[in-house]
DNA sequence: AAGTCCATAAACAGCT
DNA sequence: AAGCTGTTTATGGACT
């Protein structure tokens, strides 16, 4: 009787499963872009790699200051000091466009409002007001270079003893990279101020970013686009005729849900000359006009400009609602420019990982069906999933193509995410534990992509009986309670931020079901505890006295540990944030650290008593693992911290953290 | 092909 | 009563 209900449900569940297990993961992947935790707001961070792109830009920057200081010197005026010091200026339009002198946003806004002046003209002073600006930032910046220079010369005079050139021209470099990271702090200074006004969102998860090294200046004809935004919702019915060269901020918006257009942003200074824009604008903004529900900053009835979220009932009160909140003033262009750099970093990464991807698969010799790649960070995930399919498809041999896409899966911020979905449902990472099949140390992988598994919703690779037992041997007292253990898996990986009831059941089961799992009663109520004995007993009979599942084991994880290695490249080259919080607050890094070691040394040991060929697998899985492991400084602050995080404390401030998982939050206190 | 491992779903009981 | 915790059973896919 209840039997036959159960099997009934089952049955019923089943139907389910068919589609969640074995293709699990297709489902999985199109429900994880569903979410709109992530991704949502793309990741705003520049690397040191970055830094010619700055010079580019200061090149530019330059050449530009020198074009108007000559302009400058034929009509004999100075320049104002500071924008935001300058005198509620009463000066006529028609005078601030022959002196070029730099008018406040709202006097900028009085003078659109106004419509005193004709759409040409508007753009000559847009233009002059730019340029001004440009050119006190950068004088200011130059002012400032010098002031520092000299303070180092100074400094080095002092010290005096060590008049040598060698050590002159060390200074200088240091005091350059000084300054350039100066100038970064300056930047990183204002995206926090944009952050604090709501002007830019960050998410939680995501660390405080890395640095801003563009420059901040906004070019002319990003500043005419903003004038044409503000303009055309003005009057909608204004024809777009004049602006053939200048670059339309939709365009850059729906570029960046677009990633095939990459011409933009392969050259951050394109949007400069306005050539780029060539495809687009007219037509864009055209429709946006013929179909005003289409606009880029309008949808579902709330405002998507950046940080907004304004509902709006309808498109009329959104106009009337972009004119009023998002018009030319301080803050828009100022959101204007963040997102601008937002597109241009997510463009720029784009580039490179394709870049990448191409040389993997030339390197390979895979031909790839689908040559357009995709976008974002989650080229990341494809990358390492990619790894993991190419290691476990079969080990000895190389991978094999990446089927052909096609579901698009949903991602939120952007067009069909190619590679990642395909790599993502094509290898189905769930059903290749290799680290419990093959021996390979869980924590080392978990260490070598922790910033990995925690921003990216993959499935690790492990099962949740490694998982859990991980967990538990992370904690400073070898034992977790049931909730702390769920804390655990959302903390360290995105994945487990979803389908919590789903996750957790499975959580509650192999607790259950393995031996290796013991309970523990306790004052405050049950912990769970590892039973090493027992769950070692379930996994070395495999692989003891099997070289080929060994060497099995061998090839596989190098294959996987170089990649991931590249992938942690990349992202640190492309300042992808997940880096970044490897000092942020990372509680289990030490322990991770050691228990790398440990395993290793076991994992070693394990494989040199039975390795006698010389696999080719080896080597880079002792190289990369060190590597990993020395790699990652243990923040001092966190050094002692962290670790009572995870202790048996209820109100530790991780649980805060879980707070932001949406999906089900997770309980914070469970007596 | 059979056995094993694992993920998932679900029913259920006990407890708070 | 609801939610959490823990146990158990069933089922199906992947892999050996």
């Amino acid at each position: 009787m209840m039997q036959e209900s159960g099997t009934e449900t089952k049955s019923n569940g089943s139907a389910i499963q068919n589609g969640s297990s074995g293709g699990n993961h297709l489902l999985e992947c199109g429900g994880l872009r569903e979410g709109r935790s992530n991704g949502e707001t793309p990741a705003v961070d520049v690397g040191a790699a970055d830094l010619a792109h700055v010079q580019q830009q200061q090149q530019v920057a330059r050449q530009l200051l020198l074009q108007q200081q000559q302009q400058q010197q034929v009509s004999g005026l100075k320049s104002p000091k500071r924008n935001d010091k300058q005198p509620a200026l009463q000066v006529p339009v028609s005078v601030a466009m022959m002196t070029p002198q730099v008018i406040t946003p709202q006097q900028m806004q009085q003078i659109l409002q106004q419509q005193v002046l004709s759409p040409q003209q508007l753009q000559v002073l847009l233009q002059q007001q730019q340029a001004l600006m440009l050119q006190q930032q950068l004088q200011e910046f130059y002012k400032k270079q010098q002031e520092q220079l000299q303070l180092q010369l100074l400094q080095q005079q002092h010290a005096g003893k060590q008049p040598k050139e060698q050590q002159q021209v060390a200074t200088q470099q240091l005091a350059f990279q000084q300054q350039l990271l100066q100038m970064q702090q300056l930047q990183q200074q204002h995206l926090l101020s944009l952050q604090r006004q709501g002007l830019l969102t960050i998410q939680p998860g995501q660390p405080a970013l890395p640095l801003q090294p563009l420059a901040q200046g906004m070019i002319p004809t990003e500043l005419q686009q903003l004038w044409k935004e503000v303009t055309s919702a003005h009057t909608t019915e204004e024809t777009t005729g004049n602006n053939h060269s200048s670059l339309d901020l939709t365009t850059t918006c729906v570029s960046s849900s677009a990633p095939s257009k990459t011409s933009l942003i392969m050259n951050p200074h394109a949007s400069t000359n306005g050539q780029l824009s060539a495809h687009t604008p007219k037509r864009e903004s055209l429709s946006h006009e013929e179909h005003p529900h289409s606009h880029p900053l309008y949808g579902h009835g709330v405002c998507k400009w950046p940080g907004c979220e304004a509902v709006c009932e309808d498109f009329q009160s959104f106009l009337k609602h972009l004119n009023s909140e998002h018009a030319l003033d301080d803050r828009s262009t100022a959101q204007c420019r963040v997102q601008m750099q937002v597109v241009q970093q997510l463009e720029l990464q784009l580039a490179k990982d394709k870049e990448r991807l191409q040389a993997m698969m030339t390197h390979l010799h895979v031909k790839s069906t689908e040559p357009k790649t995709a976008p974002q960070p989650l080229n990341l995930v494809s990358s390492v999933t990619l790894s993991k399919s190419a290691s476990e498809a079969s080990p000895q041999s190389l991978p094999h193509t990446p089927t052909t896409p096609t579901a698009p899966i949903t991602p939120v911020t952007q067009g069909p995410s190619v590679i990642t979905t395909t790599s993502m449902h094509t290898v189905g990472p769930i059903r290749r534990r290799y680290s419990d099949k093959y021996n390979v140390p869980i924590s080392s992988d978990i260490a070598q992509n922790q910033e990995f598994y925690k921003n990216a919703e993959v499935r690790p690779p492990f099962t949740y009986a490694s998982l859990i037992r991980q967990a538990i041997l992370e904690s400073p007292e070898k034992q977790l309670t049931l909730n702390e253990i769920y804390n655990w898996f959302t903390r360290m990986f995105a994945y487990f931020r979803r389908n919590a009831a789903t996750w957790k059941n499975a959580v509650r089961h192999n607790l259950s079901l393995h031996k290796c799992f013991v309970r523990v009663e306790n004052v405050k109520g049950a912990v769970w505890t590892v039973d090493e004995v027992e769950f070692q007993k379930r996994r070395p009979q495999k692989i003891s006295g099997n070289p080929s599942l060994i060497k099995n084991m061998q090839s596989s994880h190098a294959y996987c540990a170089p990649l991931n290695a590249a992938l942690q490249a990349s992202m640190a080259e492309n300042s992808i944030p997940l880096y970044t919080t490897a000092s942020m607050g990372n509680p289990t890094l030490g322990n991770l650290a050691s228990a790398i070691r440990e395993e290793l040394n076991g994992a070693m040991e394990h494989t040199n008593s039975n390795e006698s060929d010389s696999s080719p697998g080896r080597s880079p899985m002792q190289a990369v693992h060190p590597v990993h492991v020395k790699e990652e400084p243990l923040d001092p602050e966190e050094a002692e911290g962290p670790l009572s995080l995870v202790t048996t404390a209820n109100h530790s401030p991780d649980f805060d953290h879980d707070r932001d998982y949406e999906d089900e939050p997770v309980n914070e206190d469970m007596e």
